[in-house]
DNA sequence: CGGCATCTTTGCGCTGGCGCAATAAACAAA
DNA sequence: TTTGTTTATTGCGCCAGCGCAAAGATGCCG
């Protein structure tokens, strides 16, 4: 992974997607690499955010946790993507933790040196606010989702999203490309895991999905998507 | 309202703050002005984003429609608040809703006006940003409240919120100062009208609360705030 | 290869809050 | 005032899904 190779991948991020290629090798000699191991923690919730990352290979999820230690999943991160947006933004502390799934390889750069190169560029500024206006589009969904729908179609719906996140085609059907636990399902879908654990099981004896420990794989996405859409 | 007074009031919005005088002369001559009536539509779920308004006086709710009929409330937008961001960051279609609860009076720019100054001026596409980003840690907060708290504690989170952003002294106690009935309590804190009437009846025993029709007044923020707050 | 930690499954009982339905109150229009 | 419309209240029964608990499966690490 050389300088130059670098550059064609910070093309590529939602960052910093459509700059110039002088602008991308300005940003690529003001960036470090850093790579970290499924579990560590890239970012704790209430830290001051000093640093901003792009996600080059690796998945990460994103957790906001109560004063009680409940925990939710805000999203999660693949290639590509922006970790430690509240840097981008002059949040004074980040509002959830990042943790490594896999073993993950990151670039990042000082908070002031991106907040530097968004002021001089309106571009980057703009893939800023496009990304921002994304993810707050993805949680009005899920809020929907979380009001309105019974537990059945919301675990539906989070397995087809994460499909379509991370989805891998494989003789069994469309397996999702990282380690996800029941737990990390129901908070992802706001229940219980013993919900989530029984859903799947039914899944299973229907032949919809097909699982094992910390593993997820699509079977028919037809049924569940039928699942997902079904009434009352 | 003259076109010096616009200017002024543009220097206080969310989106044009910090910009220099020369760019809000710009901006106001750009604009025109609309008011809407109270029950009003300024924008329509699925229509493609063509105008940016900002908030001039009155409040608007955004919501969002499932094909079945079901809502959830978004959010409220009140003075200095954008309407129609999916205009900004290249929306193909508006993700909800948003009507005049108040008669309104607004500002409005057609998209590409809007999107031209963001790119010749990086101030107001950092603004987007903050923007977005501000509204989707709203909506974190919402999600891990809908996730993890009980009803009785996200009625209460909920109304503190409205507290917080269209609060007025009374005689009483502090008045959300805009018509707010049972369903929209319910449509924002994910439950029904039914269990909002029980919820706030309660509470009006206790003195905690004092309601009417499409109104509520908070007389003990004290005791609400515990309720928000204690653990089970 | 065995021991340990983590993750998953499943039975059972309980209850928060939903859904229905009927009444009452507040407001607007005429 | 009457009439109609929207909004709010409240009783009652029910059930989806939570919480507990205990056993079972899987993979890791020494």
């Amino acid at each position: 992974m050389d300088d130059q190779s670098d550059v064609e991948v910070l093309g590529r991020t939602e960052l910093f997607r459509g700059a110039p290629l002088d602008l991308l090798a300005e940003v690529q000699r003001a960036s470090f690499r850093k790579r970290f191991a499924a579990g560590e923690a890239i970012v704790r919730q209430g830290d001051p955010p000093a640093t901003v990352y792009v996600v080059v290979v690796g998945r990460l999820r994103v957790t906001q946790t109560t004063l009680d230690g409940q925990q939710v999943i805000i999203r999660y991160l693949g290639p590509g993507e922006v970790v430690g947006y509240a840097a981008l933004v002059d949040g004074d502390a980040h509002p959830g933790s990042v943790i490594a799934v896999d073993d993950c390889h990151l670039i990042g750069w000082s908070a002031a040196v991106v907040r530097d190169i968004m002021s001089r560029h309106s571009l980057i500024a703009i893939n800023v606010a496009r990304i921002l206006g994304g993810r707050y589009l993805d949680m009005q969904v899920r809020l929907r989702e979380l009001s309105t729908e019974k537990v059945e179609r919301r675990i539906a719906h989070t397995i087809l999203r994460l499909v379509e996140q991370a989805g891998r085609r494989t003789a069994r059907g469309i397996e999702i490309a990282f380690p996800l636990s029941r737990q990390d399902l129901a908070e992802m879908s706001g229940t219980t895991l013993h919900t989530v654990s029984r859903t799947l099981s039914a899944w299973e004896e229907r032949g919809i999905v097909d699982c094992g420990r910390r593993r997820v794989v699509v079977a028919k996405s037809q049924l569940l998507e039928s699942i997902a859409e079904e009434q009352a």
